[in-house]
DNA sequence: TCCGCTTGATCAAGCGTTTTAGCAAAGTTA
DNA sequence: TAACTTTGCTAAAACGCTTGATCAAGCGGA
């Protein structure tokens, strides 16, 4: 009684501005249109089957717009059982610049199906992750995408079962009762090193990362694949190891130097980024005297170096929209383990191009 | 009757696998524990003034545990009429790197407050942005959090103000009917200069970016207000303007060198990286030749620079909690426009410490 | 004129909770 | 022992919507 009582004399017709407090629901819409709440229901969702006179349509849509009625999602999810939710528990994927991809490319492809993401980051703590598979539980989620900032593997949360799940860039030991989606290292060391191996290059140094991971190993596997599908011998001496930042990668210049190559792969942006310091140093042009390639195709990095750097994406956006795909069933699982994604190759102009030899 | 029916037979007591398709509501375990599901409800809830009888409590609790019960949040806030939920609209938050900052300060301050985050990325695409409102308006959320991924003005979407909203990262001219939360880019902008002062400056450049934004006017402002602080006439010629990434800062070096100074503050972080690339071709080395600061504080750029760079922190995470919290009406809005996050200087390297003149 | 079919709309049950009012039994007081 | 009070618990309505069952007209055919 007290404060603003807005518009409310005021002639109908006009579109009424809503109370925040008192939504309108399908019951005065039904009034205001004179016909029943199954009436507008039937109007609303488009019923095929549903016989509704044209002008009673009419009418009804009138009173909606008038009314400014939005259904109550709460009430329609709790008839049909099922929300429209899916769940991203992440353990840091918002935290890392390039991984809150991820969350876009799962906002996306679950948007298309007409789901919703409800998101929790975790930071990797344990109670809060229960707190927060717990919270998606409750609001009865379709399912929860499980994902970890850099691919490895990972622990399955008990809870996590209660309800139709997807690893997201990890993956368990146990795949038989899991389904997983990661980015295919491999077949990205492959591509990183047959950017170089076109451009010319047969000695090429590799400087992995001395931090144990599925990219370890996968990216020299990739490595080694590469240089035999050229027949070119695999030469344990080039492959040296440095903590995978632009420290380590700086701090590689020296050894690097002594290999005699005149190319190298990088494990990650980051280290090449740092050898472009060491390497410039030491006087040497990038790609003239050393062609570089990095991994992970973070581009504030890459693109943006002098010259630009020649990478393999991590795809990221692709692992969170392949996970929604994976876990409503619109893609395939792969029976043997997870589902891999490509890392597609980016190129720059570390790598000068081959005229033709 | 024909797929698999999973311990049917078994006795009970053991902790129940839940069927997924049917979870277990309130009438089950108050059945199960031989009690109404009003008593179950208050039990759950902790009702304070509710007289439960201990052992009636226990086997209430017993019941929840055996059945793995989890409440329907759904049914919930259908009673309750207000669902917990926060929405978070970013026209490309999660696509940039460090502003998904904003999305995971949101998420924390949320959680902390009992409330799960529910966010849409709309890309910029103003349809989507309409249908992310509307179903976050839907599920009757608590309020709007409409974010940027750059601090900008901006329209505010008529369907908004259906529902409580802040706009974080930017702000509307209309700034009566709305609470904004943004940077404080001029006091950033100061304790950029105010580094460089420190480091015992009294000539120093600054190049700013060549694109209109309350960034560029606050962080000049910023300088401004420094070199006034310090009785140093500010001197238009030292402004250079270019374009705010590497490119920019590279090509902004010969204009640079010619204006004889001992220290440069640039507008972002980026223009800081080409300019170490300029400078160096030139020979010159910071901070002794030159000293550097940026501004963003773009982790994977600033710390890992050669020398790190110091620089000001664009505030993402503070500024996603801090919508919250003037959302749920914890901070006090202020009253002449949007409220204004501190920009903390991070001071590394690329300055040297001052030896008191 | 009566029957059955089609059309247009309504009734009412139900989804899983919360919560108020109320009731029976036990305890307290006098 | 009668009259309250307290304790422990339940009945039932309500939240906003969907949907299968029903029903009243109107109509064409026999």
């Amino acid at each position: 009684m007290i404060s603003q009582e807005k518009n409310s004399g005021s002639a109908a017709d006009v579109p009424i501005t809503t109370d925040r407090a008192h939504p309108v629901t399908l019951r005065e819409v039904a009034e205001a249109a004179g016909v029943s709440t199954a009436t507008v229901s039937l109007v609303i969702n488009k019923k095929k089957n549903a016989r509704i006179a044209d002008e009673t349509r009419r009418r009804v849509q009138e009173a909606i717009r008038r009314l400014g009625y939005r259904p109550n999602a709460m009430a329609k999810n709790l008839v049909s059982g099922t929300s429209k939710f899916i769940g991203l528990v992440a353990d840091g994927v918002a935290t890392t610049p390039f991984a809150g991809q991820i969350i876009h490319g799962a906002q996306d492809e679950a948007w298309k199906h007409g789901y919703a993401l409800l998101i929790a980051n975790t930071e990797g703590n344990v109670d809060l992750e229960k707190d927060a598979i717990a919270m998606m539980l409750e609001y009865k989620v379709r399912g929860i995408l499980y994902s970890t900032w850099f691919h490895r593997a990972t622990e399955i949360p008990a809870t996590l079962r209660e309800s139709d799940f997807v690893l997201v860039n990890c993956f368990s030991p146990d795949s038989l009762t899991s389904r997983a989606v990661v980015p295919d290292e491999a077949q990205g060391g492959k591509s990183a090193t047959e950017i170089l191996l076109r451009g010319g290059h047969r000695r090429i140094a590799f400087i992995n990362t001395t931090t144990p991971a599925p990219a370890k190993d996968g990216r020299l596997k990739g490595y080694m694949d590469a240089l035999e599908a050229e027949g070119i011998a695999f030469d344990p001496e080039l492959v040296l190891e440095a903590y995978p930042d632009q420290e380590g990668g700086y701090g590689a210049t020296e050894d690097l130097l002594k290999l005699n190559v005149s190319a190298v792969y990088c494990y990650n942006d980051r280290m090449a980024m740092g050898l472009y310091d060491g390497l410039r140093e030491h006087g040497l042009a990038i790609p003239d005297d050393i062609a570089v390639v990095g991994f992970d195709n973070q581009e504030v990095i890459a693109a943006h170096l002098r010259p630009p750097l020649s990478t393999v994406s991590l795809p990221h956006y692709e692992l969170g929209a392949a996970g929604v795909r994976l876990l409503l069933g619109l893609d395939q699982a792969d029976v043997e383990g997870p589902v891999k994604i490509a890392c597609p190759a980016v190129e720059r102009a570390s790598v000068a191009v081959h005229s033709a030899a």
